[in-house]
DNA sequence: GGCAATTTAGTTGTGCACAACTGAATTGTG
DNA sequence: CACAATTCAGTTGTGCACAACTAAATTGCC
């Protein structure tokens, strides 16, 4: 049953390296699949993950947005500024709380939403990876992020 | 045996932006449990990589530091700019070839990894992750790297 | 009702990723 | 040798992540 104790300080710094490096890797990596089928789009990733979102929900506040997605108004209020712009997306005030910006897809958005659904299509059979595989990924994806997060609130 | 045909559009839909979200998360929260630790250190994630890689190296030109954590001269220029800026690192044009810029850890840049041996353990310890669940993560997420990049190149 | 604390979106500033480009040095070829 | 193609670092511009902050609206408490 091997610890970390067991382990010389420079194979842990090694290990490490190799580990950041692979994480950092796999995110630019996934980003840059879908890079090119989203140009088509006109959307990035991360307006993708918006716009994936909005399609499920309709309409949704930026707060509920941001837990969604964990990501804050600093990130989202810029994104869904440009969102506004190409016209996927229309804000306003909310009426029952001034503080909270409504955000819902435009028709062109709604439209959008066909064209999108050959993305994943296309992801599936550039990368040769199966539905059960998706799943497991996804799933110790997951648990890395569950595992790092609370180790983050300490 | 489920292949992607057998799925209905929305779910296929569904699942990317599961799939997305969670590589985007986990590699959000990767770099967040290291910014604190890195912060002492006056590095920020991406930061800490270069000087991972240096650290083995001891000196290597911009080209080859690109080539090993897949990042072109766009990203590490104004980076190692920083390093220098901070006293970790030096530059100078190479001799025999005058376009090649070689990179190397000053005496603050050695002295640092000392204190970088704190990190992954720091990691370790807040994840609870052990050492093989380490290395089997990095080998999944290489392998998904590897696939997302030979797709990339059609 | 009045006022402090909280909530919410937005702004500002720093750093990274990446595409497209520049300019200088080198290499290959006739 | 000459010169076109290539290689290399760097710059510019766009977009995202995140910390720190602002301003406005709401809520809670007395």
């Amino acid at each position: 049953m091997a610890t970390t104790r067991d382990v010389r300080d420079e194979d842990l710094l090694r290990l490490d390296r190799q580990v950041c490096f692979s994480v950092h890797a796999a995110s630019r990596a996934f980003n840059g699949v879908y890079r090119e089928p989203l140009k088509e789009l006109r959307l990035t990733y991360p307006q993708y993950l918006v716009m994936l979102v909005l399609w499920e929900h309709d309409e949704l506040a930026v707060k509920r947005l941001g837990a969604l997605l964990r990501l804050d108004s600093g990130t989202l209020s810029p994104l869904l500024k440009r969102l506004e712009a190409v016209g996927y997306v229309e804000r306003r005030r909310s009426a029952e709380d001034e503080r909270s910006v409504v955000v819902r897809p435009t028709e062109a958005g709604r439209e959008l939403r066909a064209q999108a659904l050959e993305v994943p299509r296309r992801i599936a059979a550039a990368t040769g990876l199966t539905l059960d595989e998706f799943h497991e990924l996804r799933e110790r994806l997951d648990t890395l992020t569950r595992a790092l997060d609370s180790a983050g609130e300490r």
